[in-house]
DNA sequence: CTACAATATTTGTAATTACGTATATTTGTT
DNA sequence: AACAAATATACGTAATTACAAATATTGTAG
């Protein structure tokens, strides 16, 4: 749908007040998205995105502040958002036996299985391939590169 | 700087995928800097937000519903996040006399002022224009919605 | 080898957000 | 007029998030 119908704005000042309103609201749309479906499965957006980048380097550990580096969203609270999954058994918690100060966190077997279960509708929410063109995404990378310069 | 950077990704599977991270990325990185210029202001981002959108009704009020309506970003609740701005007298709020289910906001000079201080530094966020040509802005505009259908 | 700075994570506390439920008012129906 | 349905907002409670400070461990200079 067009952004204007979306937040019911007749119209924008110009091209890059509507920019702005729509990079918010796109990506507000896609947290959304994760958010209720990471719902139907018990945990959260934040719960989710933790075990993906830990399924992502599986079968090694990765500690929290390795975690939050990769994070594209670094809300939350890291110590307190692991002890969920730690309780929920989708997450193994050790003390680094190298560094005493840092902590290996391992996704378990049933975290790995929970996402796989997951895995279908997250491509549902991720389906930028029938959506748009390789150009046309390669040209919005650029873009998007461009603003936060 | 490129995506790849940021979040300390070598590489991505393809333009898509980056265009995901990507858009969240950017999404989350502009919702930052408007949290910590609004904190310098003693508010918050969403505070923030609504007060903006009462000053594009001033010197008309709005109602809760209405202003959820046009709300960019929809998380929040608004009960709450006006008791605090009617506590800081930066709105009134008012029971409507036609419907008394409803409750007219009308920001304060107060708000106004603290709206026209932030002014400055929330341009400096908004800042496109010098980063992108409109063409280009167009375009992601054109991109971003296409996604969203 | 001791003191001090640096690093990695945790914790306390307050604020915010989520979510279901409750309240109040209006509207429509009989 | 009475009552159910719909509408608009508020509230209770639990979960999450923010922020500052605390704890524990390691690295390092003297």
């Amino acid at each position: 749908m067009k952004l204007e119908d979306e937040i019911k704005q007749s119209k924008f000042q110009d091209e890059w007040q509507k920019a702005l309103l729509n990079i918010l609201y796109t990506g507000n749309w896609l947290t959304d998205n994760f958010m209720s479906l990471a719902k139907k499965f018990g945990i959260n957006d934040q719960h989710y995105n933790v075990l993906r980048i830990l399924r992502g380097s599986h079968p090694n550990c990765m500690c929290p502040g390795e975690i939050k580096e990769v994070l594209v969203n670094k809300r939350g609270d890291l110590t307190r958002l692991l002890d969920k999954l730690v309780k929920m058994k989708l997450v193994d918690r050790n003390i680094n036996s190298n560094n005493r100060r840092m902590v290996d966190l391992l996704i378990t077997k049933k975290g790995l299985d929970l996402l796989s279960d997951m895995d279908p509708d997250v491509g549902q929410v991720e389906n930028f391939k029938a959506k748009i063109t390789e150009l046309e995404a390669k040209s919005l990378n650029e873009i998007l590169d461009k603003l936060r310069e």
